[in-house]
RNA sequence: GGAGGGGUACCCAAGUGGCCAAAGGGAACAGACUGUAAAUCUGUCGGCGAAGCCUUCGGAGGUUCGAAUCCUCCCCCCUCCA
């Protein structure tokens, strides 16, 4: 195991706060000595299937832990995903049924082991404790809690001079947070900035119900593919590591410019000095931001899927999107010829490319439809189905119509 | 129990009898440009083979030549007082 000063270096990379770190440091002190590992917790909702690149970043910390030889305890938090973690939330989540909470709980737990060694990690379902839990018990558990600091956290305070609803359930994510720290005996528990209440509310409990408290440890939200809001399933602006290598790729490259740094620095395990050397090359602006984007893709995907199939990704990108080369799998769309000719709105329609007439006609007046790559400008256009046509709309969706 | 505020398009949000297929913003999409599916700028953003017509403003009825707007009943949400 390695001393303090070198395990604290570790611990500290990229973290925003270490509460408090002194008593961290005496933590790691005594599992020295000891020669007993702290236990690090990290508890997941699993309230959507996939894990996406938000979630490495706790995920990517718990494994340092565990290459310092400590242990690491995951929770699954079956029951607290069915009440919703109000963290950063400006409206009540809606709550999950057990059944989806635990199918959705099946692919998390696969998807962990892309970034951890299963075999050194603990894993509990916070059910094992809430399920058993009766109602003298969780009145006991709300007792050690006042309204008062509830009410300190700004997404409850927001949401209360909103008028927006606050839910009676979510006032006990918190006090389950922490007890589940009690329940597993944590050291320290990692978690998003977002994350500050629920992780000292832990604190508190812990002592409240006599163990020792736990160190707390923040890192920094991920921002989403938008650039803007946090990256969550909800808001759509993610990427799964679950997904295909050209999505991925893909994703990466309309990531905006700002989001490079952050991402090299919290998704991926470049080192500090190629860090520094990637944030200087961004703010020169002597090399194009295009290249370390396309860097960030290749070391993402290689994560996730293998440095091959990143290759291919980029080779995929360039080929369609810098070279306005056709992509290598184009769908077939199969049009019955009981009519000599077509109306070009009725096959963009049929064939599912747009949704509607309209939006057709709108398309073609914008100048966005081509047909075997010349531009369509007339949207009453009749067009005969022999052989072989490729359509094309907007920049990205293809369509081969054959004749069957 | 009492008083009040509200439900409008994918989301936020304006509109309180005709000029409303409904302002504005965001998202999305298209085009231009570029250094990329970044940024920026411009445009589009209910449906219909499109002249014109049809459906939409929580739901159901009603008043009116005409209703997102007025009336009745119902459903849902929020706040305050107690």
């Amino acid at each position: 195991m390695l001393g303090v000063k070198e395990q604290m270096e570790v611990i500290r990379r990229g973290a925003v706060e270490i509460i408090p770190e002194e008593e961290l440091i005496e933590k790691i002190k005594k599992s020295i000595e000891t020669k007993k590992p702290l236990r690090v917790k990290q508890g997941f909702d699993p309230t959507a299937p996939d894990v996406h690149l938000g979630h490495t970043v706790g995920l990517r910390k718990l494994k340092q832990f565990q290459e310092l030889g400590h242990q690491i305890v995951l929770i699954i938090g079956d029951y607290t995903g069915m009440v919703g973690d109000p963290s950063g939330r400006s409206a009540t989540r809606p709550q999950l049924t057990h059944d989806k909470v635990m199918e959705n709980a099946e692919t998390y737990q696969k998807q962990f082991f892309k970034i951890m060694d299963k075999s050194k990690t603990e894993i509990h379902f916070n059910g094992e404790w809430f399920s058993r839990m009766n109602f003298q018990e969780v009145i006991k558990l709300a007792s050690k809690f006042t309204l008062a600091r509830m009410l300190e956290r700004d997404d409850f305070s927001n949401r209360y001079s909103n008028q927006a609803p606050i839910s009676l359930h979510e006032l006990l994510y918190p006090l389950m947070q922490g007890y589940d720290s009690v329940a597993i005996k944590a050291d320290i528990e990692i978690g998003a900035t977002e994350q500050k209440f629920n992780l000292l509310a832990a604190r508190q409990i812990q002592q409240e119900y006599g163990v020792e408290p736990q160190a707390v440890l923040t890192l920094p939200v991920l921002p989403g593919i938008d650039g803007i809001q946090r990256m969550a399933k909800s808001t759509g602006n993610y990427i799964g590591i679950d997904e295909s290598p050209k999505e991925i790729f893909g994703k990466i490259m309309s990531v905006p410019d700002d989001l490079i740094y952050p991402y090299f620095e919290l998704v991926t395990d470049v080192s500090s000095d190629e860090l520094k050397e990637i944030k200087e090359d961004l703010e020169k602006k002597e090399k194009n931001p295009m290249d370390l984007k396309k860097r960030l893709g290749i070391k993402i995907v290689s994560m996730y899927h293998s440095r091959k199939k990143a290759k291919e990704a980029e080779e995929e990108f360039e080929k369609v999107f810098s070279k306005k080369e056709l992509p290598e799998d184009i769908p077939v769309y199969k049009l019955k010829h009981d009519q000599p000719k077509i109306w070009i709105v009725k096959l963009l329609t049929m064939s599912k490319l747009v949704s509607s007439g309209s939006e057709a006609r709108r398309l073609i007046k914008q100048g966005g439809v081509y047909l075997d790559g010349k531009r369509v400008d007339d949207e009453n256009l009749e067009l005969s189905v022999e052989g072989e046509k490729l359509l094309k709309v907007g920049k990205r969706k293809f369509l081969k119509v054959v004749s069957a």
